[in-house]
DNA sequence: CAACATTAGATGTATATACATATATTTGCA
DNA sequence: TGCAAATATATGTATATACATCTAATGTTG
């Protein structure tokens, strides 16, 4: 649906005003689609994206400062939410022995297992999302985000 | 910057999954840039959208339902949002009589003066953000994302 | 018209977030 | 070495959010 009818507002400033909503509102969207897809696996979409840097790491441990750098929203609080799904059994923290500030962080079987559920549940919702958009598109509109944030 | 640099992940499974967390990204890095703008007005960036479609309606009211419709963010509470409004003495509420469950919300004097000066900051950082891509980029960025919603 | 369904809005509650600050450790340099 | 600055993480707190539930008013249908 066009943005003017999702947010029934018929003209915008600019199209460049309209982008600017029109960003946010798809953010917006986007994300209730993830965490509602995410709620039968009781994770939530910044967790699930902690449990999948944390896949990519493995076997090696993350710290919570490498975390924090590649979260999307770098300004939530990865401390917390190592705590959460270690509450899940999903990660575990190791002290570590190297530098004694540090807390090694890894992603444990189970969260694995759920992850691999999870992500397959993800992959799938995000073809069907992006199918409407050709790659050399996709392309495009990662150049342009790109852009607009420099 | 790209998104590579920005989340430090060096490569993507496809152009799309790269392009929904771009969206996400530049969707945080925007509201973030946003409410940094708005804090010497004392106004959120989800008050600033609810001023905004007041003024729009101005001298005519608006219900909370249609607040809630025209709002980025659907989940958010458009009652308790006109309710930090009024606390400021930018939005007025006043019973409606065709239909004494609803609510018409107003837009203050001083209201119109606090969105004047702040929607002026904000018009001015978008097209500081904007000018990196052109009008025709901006109409099929537009179109793009609402496909991808489709 | 009575009984039930629907609607508009408000509110309770658990969780998430932004931001500031605290604590422990390490680093750098006088 | 010793002491200030920087770093990694945790925590305190106010606010925001999602979601459920509540209340009051209106619509609907037998």
């Amino acid at each position: 649906m066009k943005i003017e009818e999702e947010i029934n507002q018929k003209k915008f400033k600019s199209e460049y005003q309209k982008a600017h909503i029109n960003i946010l509102f798809t953010a917006s969207w986007l994300s209730q689609q993830s965490s509602q897809l995410l709620k039968p696996f009781n994770i939530s979409w910044q967790q699930f994206n902690i449990l999948r840097i944390l896949r990519g790491m493995h076997p090696e441990p993350a710290s919570v400062k490498l975390l924090t750098e590649r979260m999307i929203d770098k300004m939530s609080n990865a401390s917390r939410l190592v705590e959460k799904l270690k509450q899940k059994d999903l990660v575990e923290r190791k002290e570590c022995h190297e530098d004694r500030r540090r807390v090694n962080v890894c992603i444990t079987e189970k969260g694995l297992e759920v992850l691999e559920k999870a992500s397959c549940a993800m992959e799938e919702n995000l073809e069907n999302n992006m199918e409407a958009v050709s790659l050399a598109e996709a392309a495009l509109l990662n150049d342009m985000l790109d852009r607009i944030r420099s």
